[in-house]
DNA sequence: GAAACTTCTGGGAGCGCTCCCAGAATCTGT
DNA sequence: ACAGATTCTGGGAGCGCTCCCAGAAGTTTC
């Protein structure tokens, strides 16, 4: 690699300080027209790049931000959900010289990482159970923003989709249509996720019968098995609301491997609105960018230290009706 | 935030000097079992951790690796191709202390970021057409490798599929059952996964009909406008060879909607075995995570200076027969 | 036992920036 | 016109490491 070009290259070129070079790349105040322009100038003339790590050195600022992906399977990186999130999250950064560091975390390996200043603030996905990752980086001070309310609580801010709303309004759709005999195919009961689901389905079922609940664990395979076992304690289910789309998928192949049809015999209602399927999905649709975009602004402004930021964001859902219900 | 331990911190407890607390963090030769051993005590006493930024501006080396996402529309994150390598990426980088960036390319835009240090070498996936980023970063010394074959040729490493004997066999799948008017659904034809793949189509079709072709752009919506049109085409097609699973999830849609049944009326088979999908796809796996360990294991390889390196890989795939064919 | 190695160790000069400080230039108000 | 406020500018001290160099300690050889 051919020597890069320095900062003193570039005022030297521009006819300045060090210093004011250094301010006109990073936008402060107090410097005159003529200074900024003819930093520019030199700037593009040397195609000059600032070095990061000396940035971070030199100014106590990471420059980074660390995408945690709490989850030791690696499963939703295989979910579109994930995907979506991701891509959010790159659409807000943009324009915000911060890098994106992915982090997969074992429990316990990742969080002295975080906490010891390679990464400004920390975006923290797929959280299980009472994982204590979110009050140690809290504690030790850094700017975090949940993903999916932690189900532990505590002061770390969340941004949600509105689980427990579209489940209800899922769940209501099925009913409406005339169903009797509803089940529901749950998310994991360590996850916020799969609670709120769950209780949103139990609030619409409120008066009826509550015992069809099986649990999968937001993968297809997981779906099927959880189909199957309400299948054989009641044949005669004629719906069930699954509580993501990637879970349908595996309980549409097991109904159609039983022969039985969709939505004729069972109606079917997803969630995420993620995935193509046979029969296309009726499913509640949330906005994954956004809530991309969303966790990420949060955690920006934390960052810079913002006031008034509100703790906790949810983000609507909307019913989409499709072929399956 | 509480203040860090330094270097010298950790100097001063273990009764050595810096150069040699630096010596035993990486791994340098000429140090005794009795300082290695006290500055190890040191290190866990003190919880340290070295300073990221420091390292990199002091060692010229980065400590990092990107991921670039060549593709502005961020198709490639919702694709569980992308999730599977990122994955085995992952799994591979384990152990190496260095840290993935993820960066989405906006043609012409990542070029001069990745050439000036803030990185010790690319991934590059997902290339389309003749971009020059590859020869631009390897012309600029810096490791790269690229995820599938790229088109332009050149002289940067990569690793592969082997998607032309995917596709023969996929194909030969389905002439073996009778099928007699096979149609292709083929990806974008500015990749080389998708020419690929298309040419392994041709060769098994080798003294048939091979007019059949359709394009799509590894979407469900690509697969299924792509099935449209070949279902407009050729209404009396017996078979289709979808180039990717995601895909196929489209075309089984249109096929469902037009009331053909599958596999009795229309074949499918698809490439990746990345989607449940009813029915079950007979598809040709390939190990995405293994391509993606493939993929870090040869660029980290590249980095280190490795002499003797295969200059490309292909990996191997195998048929899975389910349902659909 | 001295010479000739080899293994180990500490000192200290940067790496390329940011940020504090003090001084120069320019702008107020009366 | 002149003090006082305000906007601009340059100098230089670090940030926390790595790595080079020279010297100390330990080993081998004849």
């Amino acid at each position: 690699m051919t020597q890069r070009p320095g900062i003193d290259e570039v005022a030297r070129l521009a006819g300045v300080s060090k210093s004011t070079v250094s301010r006109v790349l990073n936008g402060a105040p107090h410097v005159s027209a003529r200074a900024r322009d003819a930093v520019r100038r030199a700037v593009i003339q040397l195609d000059y790049t600032p070095n990061q790590a000396a940035r971070s050195l030199a100014g106590h600022r990471a420059n980074a931000i660390a995408l945690v992906v709490s989850e030791p399977s690696g499963r939703v990186l295989a979910d579109p959900f994930f995907a979506g999130v991701m891509r959010g999250v790159h659409a807000e950064l943009a324009g915000h010289r911060t890098q994106l560091v992915l982090m997969m975390s074992q429990p316990g390996d990742v969080g002295s990482y975080l906490t010891s200043g390679h990464v400004d603030g920390a975006l923290v996905i797929s959280l299980h159970g009472h994982d204590p990752l979110l009050s140690l980086l809290h504690d030790n001070g850094l700017p975090v923003v949940a993903g999916g309310r932690p189900l532990a609580g505590g002061p770390v801010p969340y941004v949600d989709s509105d689980n427990f709303t579209g489940a209800v309004e899922a769940t209501q759709h099925l009913i409406s249509l005339g169903c009797k005999r509803i089940a529901t195919i749950a998310g994991p009961s360590d996850m916020a996720v799969g609670l709120d689901r769950l209780s949103g389905w139990r609030r619409a079922m409120s008066g009826r019968r509550t015992d069809l609940v099986a649990y999968g664990d937001f993968t297809p395979a997981g779906g099927a098995s959880a189909m199957t076992s309400l299948l054989s304690r009641e044949p005669e289910l004629d719906a069930v609301f699954v509580a993501a789309d990637i879970m349908a998928l595996g309980a549409l192949q097991v109904l159609h491997a039983t022969g039985l049809r969709v939505p004729d015999d069972v109606a079917v209602v997803g969630f995420d609105d993620s995935m193509p399927a046979v029969p296309p999905l009726t499913t509640v649709r949330q906005d994954v960018e956004r809530f991309g975009r969303m966790l990420t602004w949060r955690l920006l402004a934390e960052i810079e230290g913002e006031e008034g930021l509100p703790p906790s964001v949810l983000l609507p859902t909307s019913l989409v009706v499709r072929t399956s219900a």
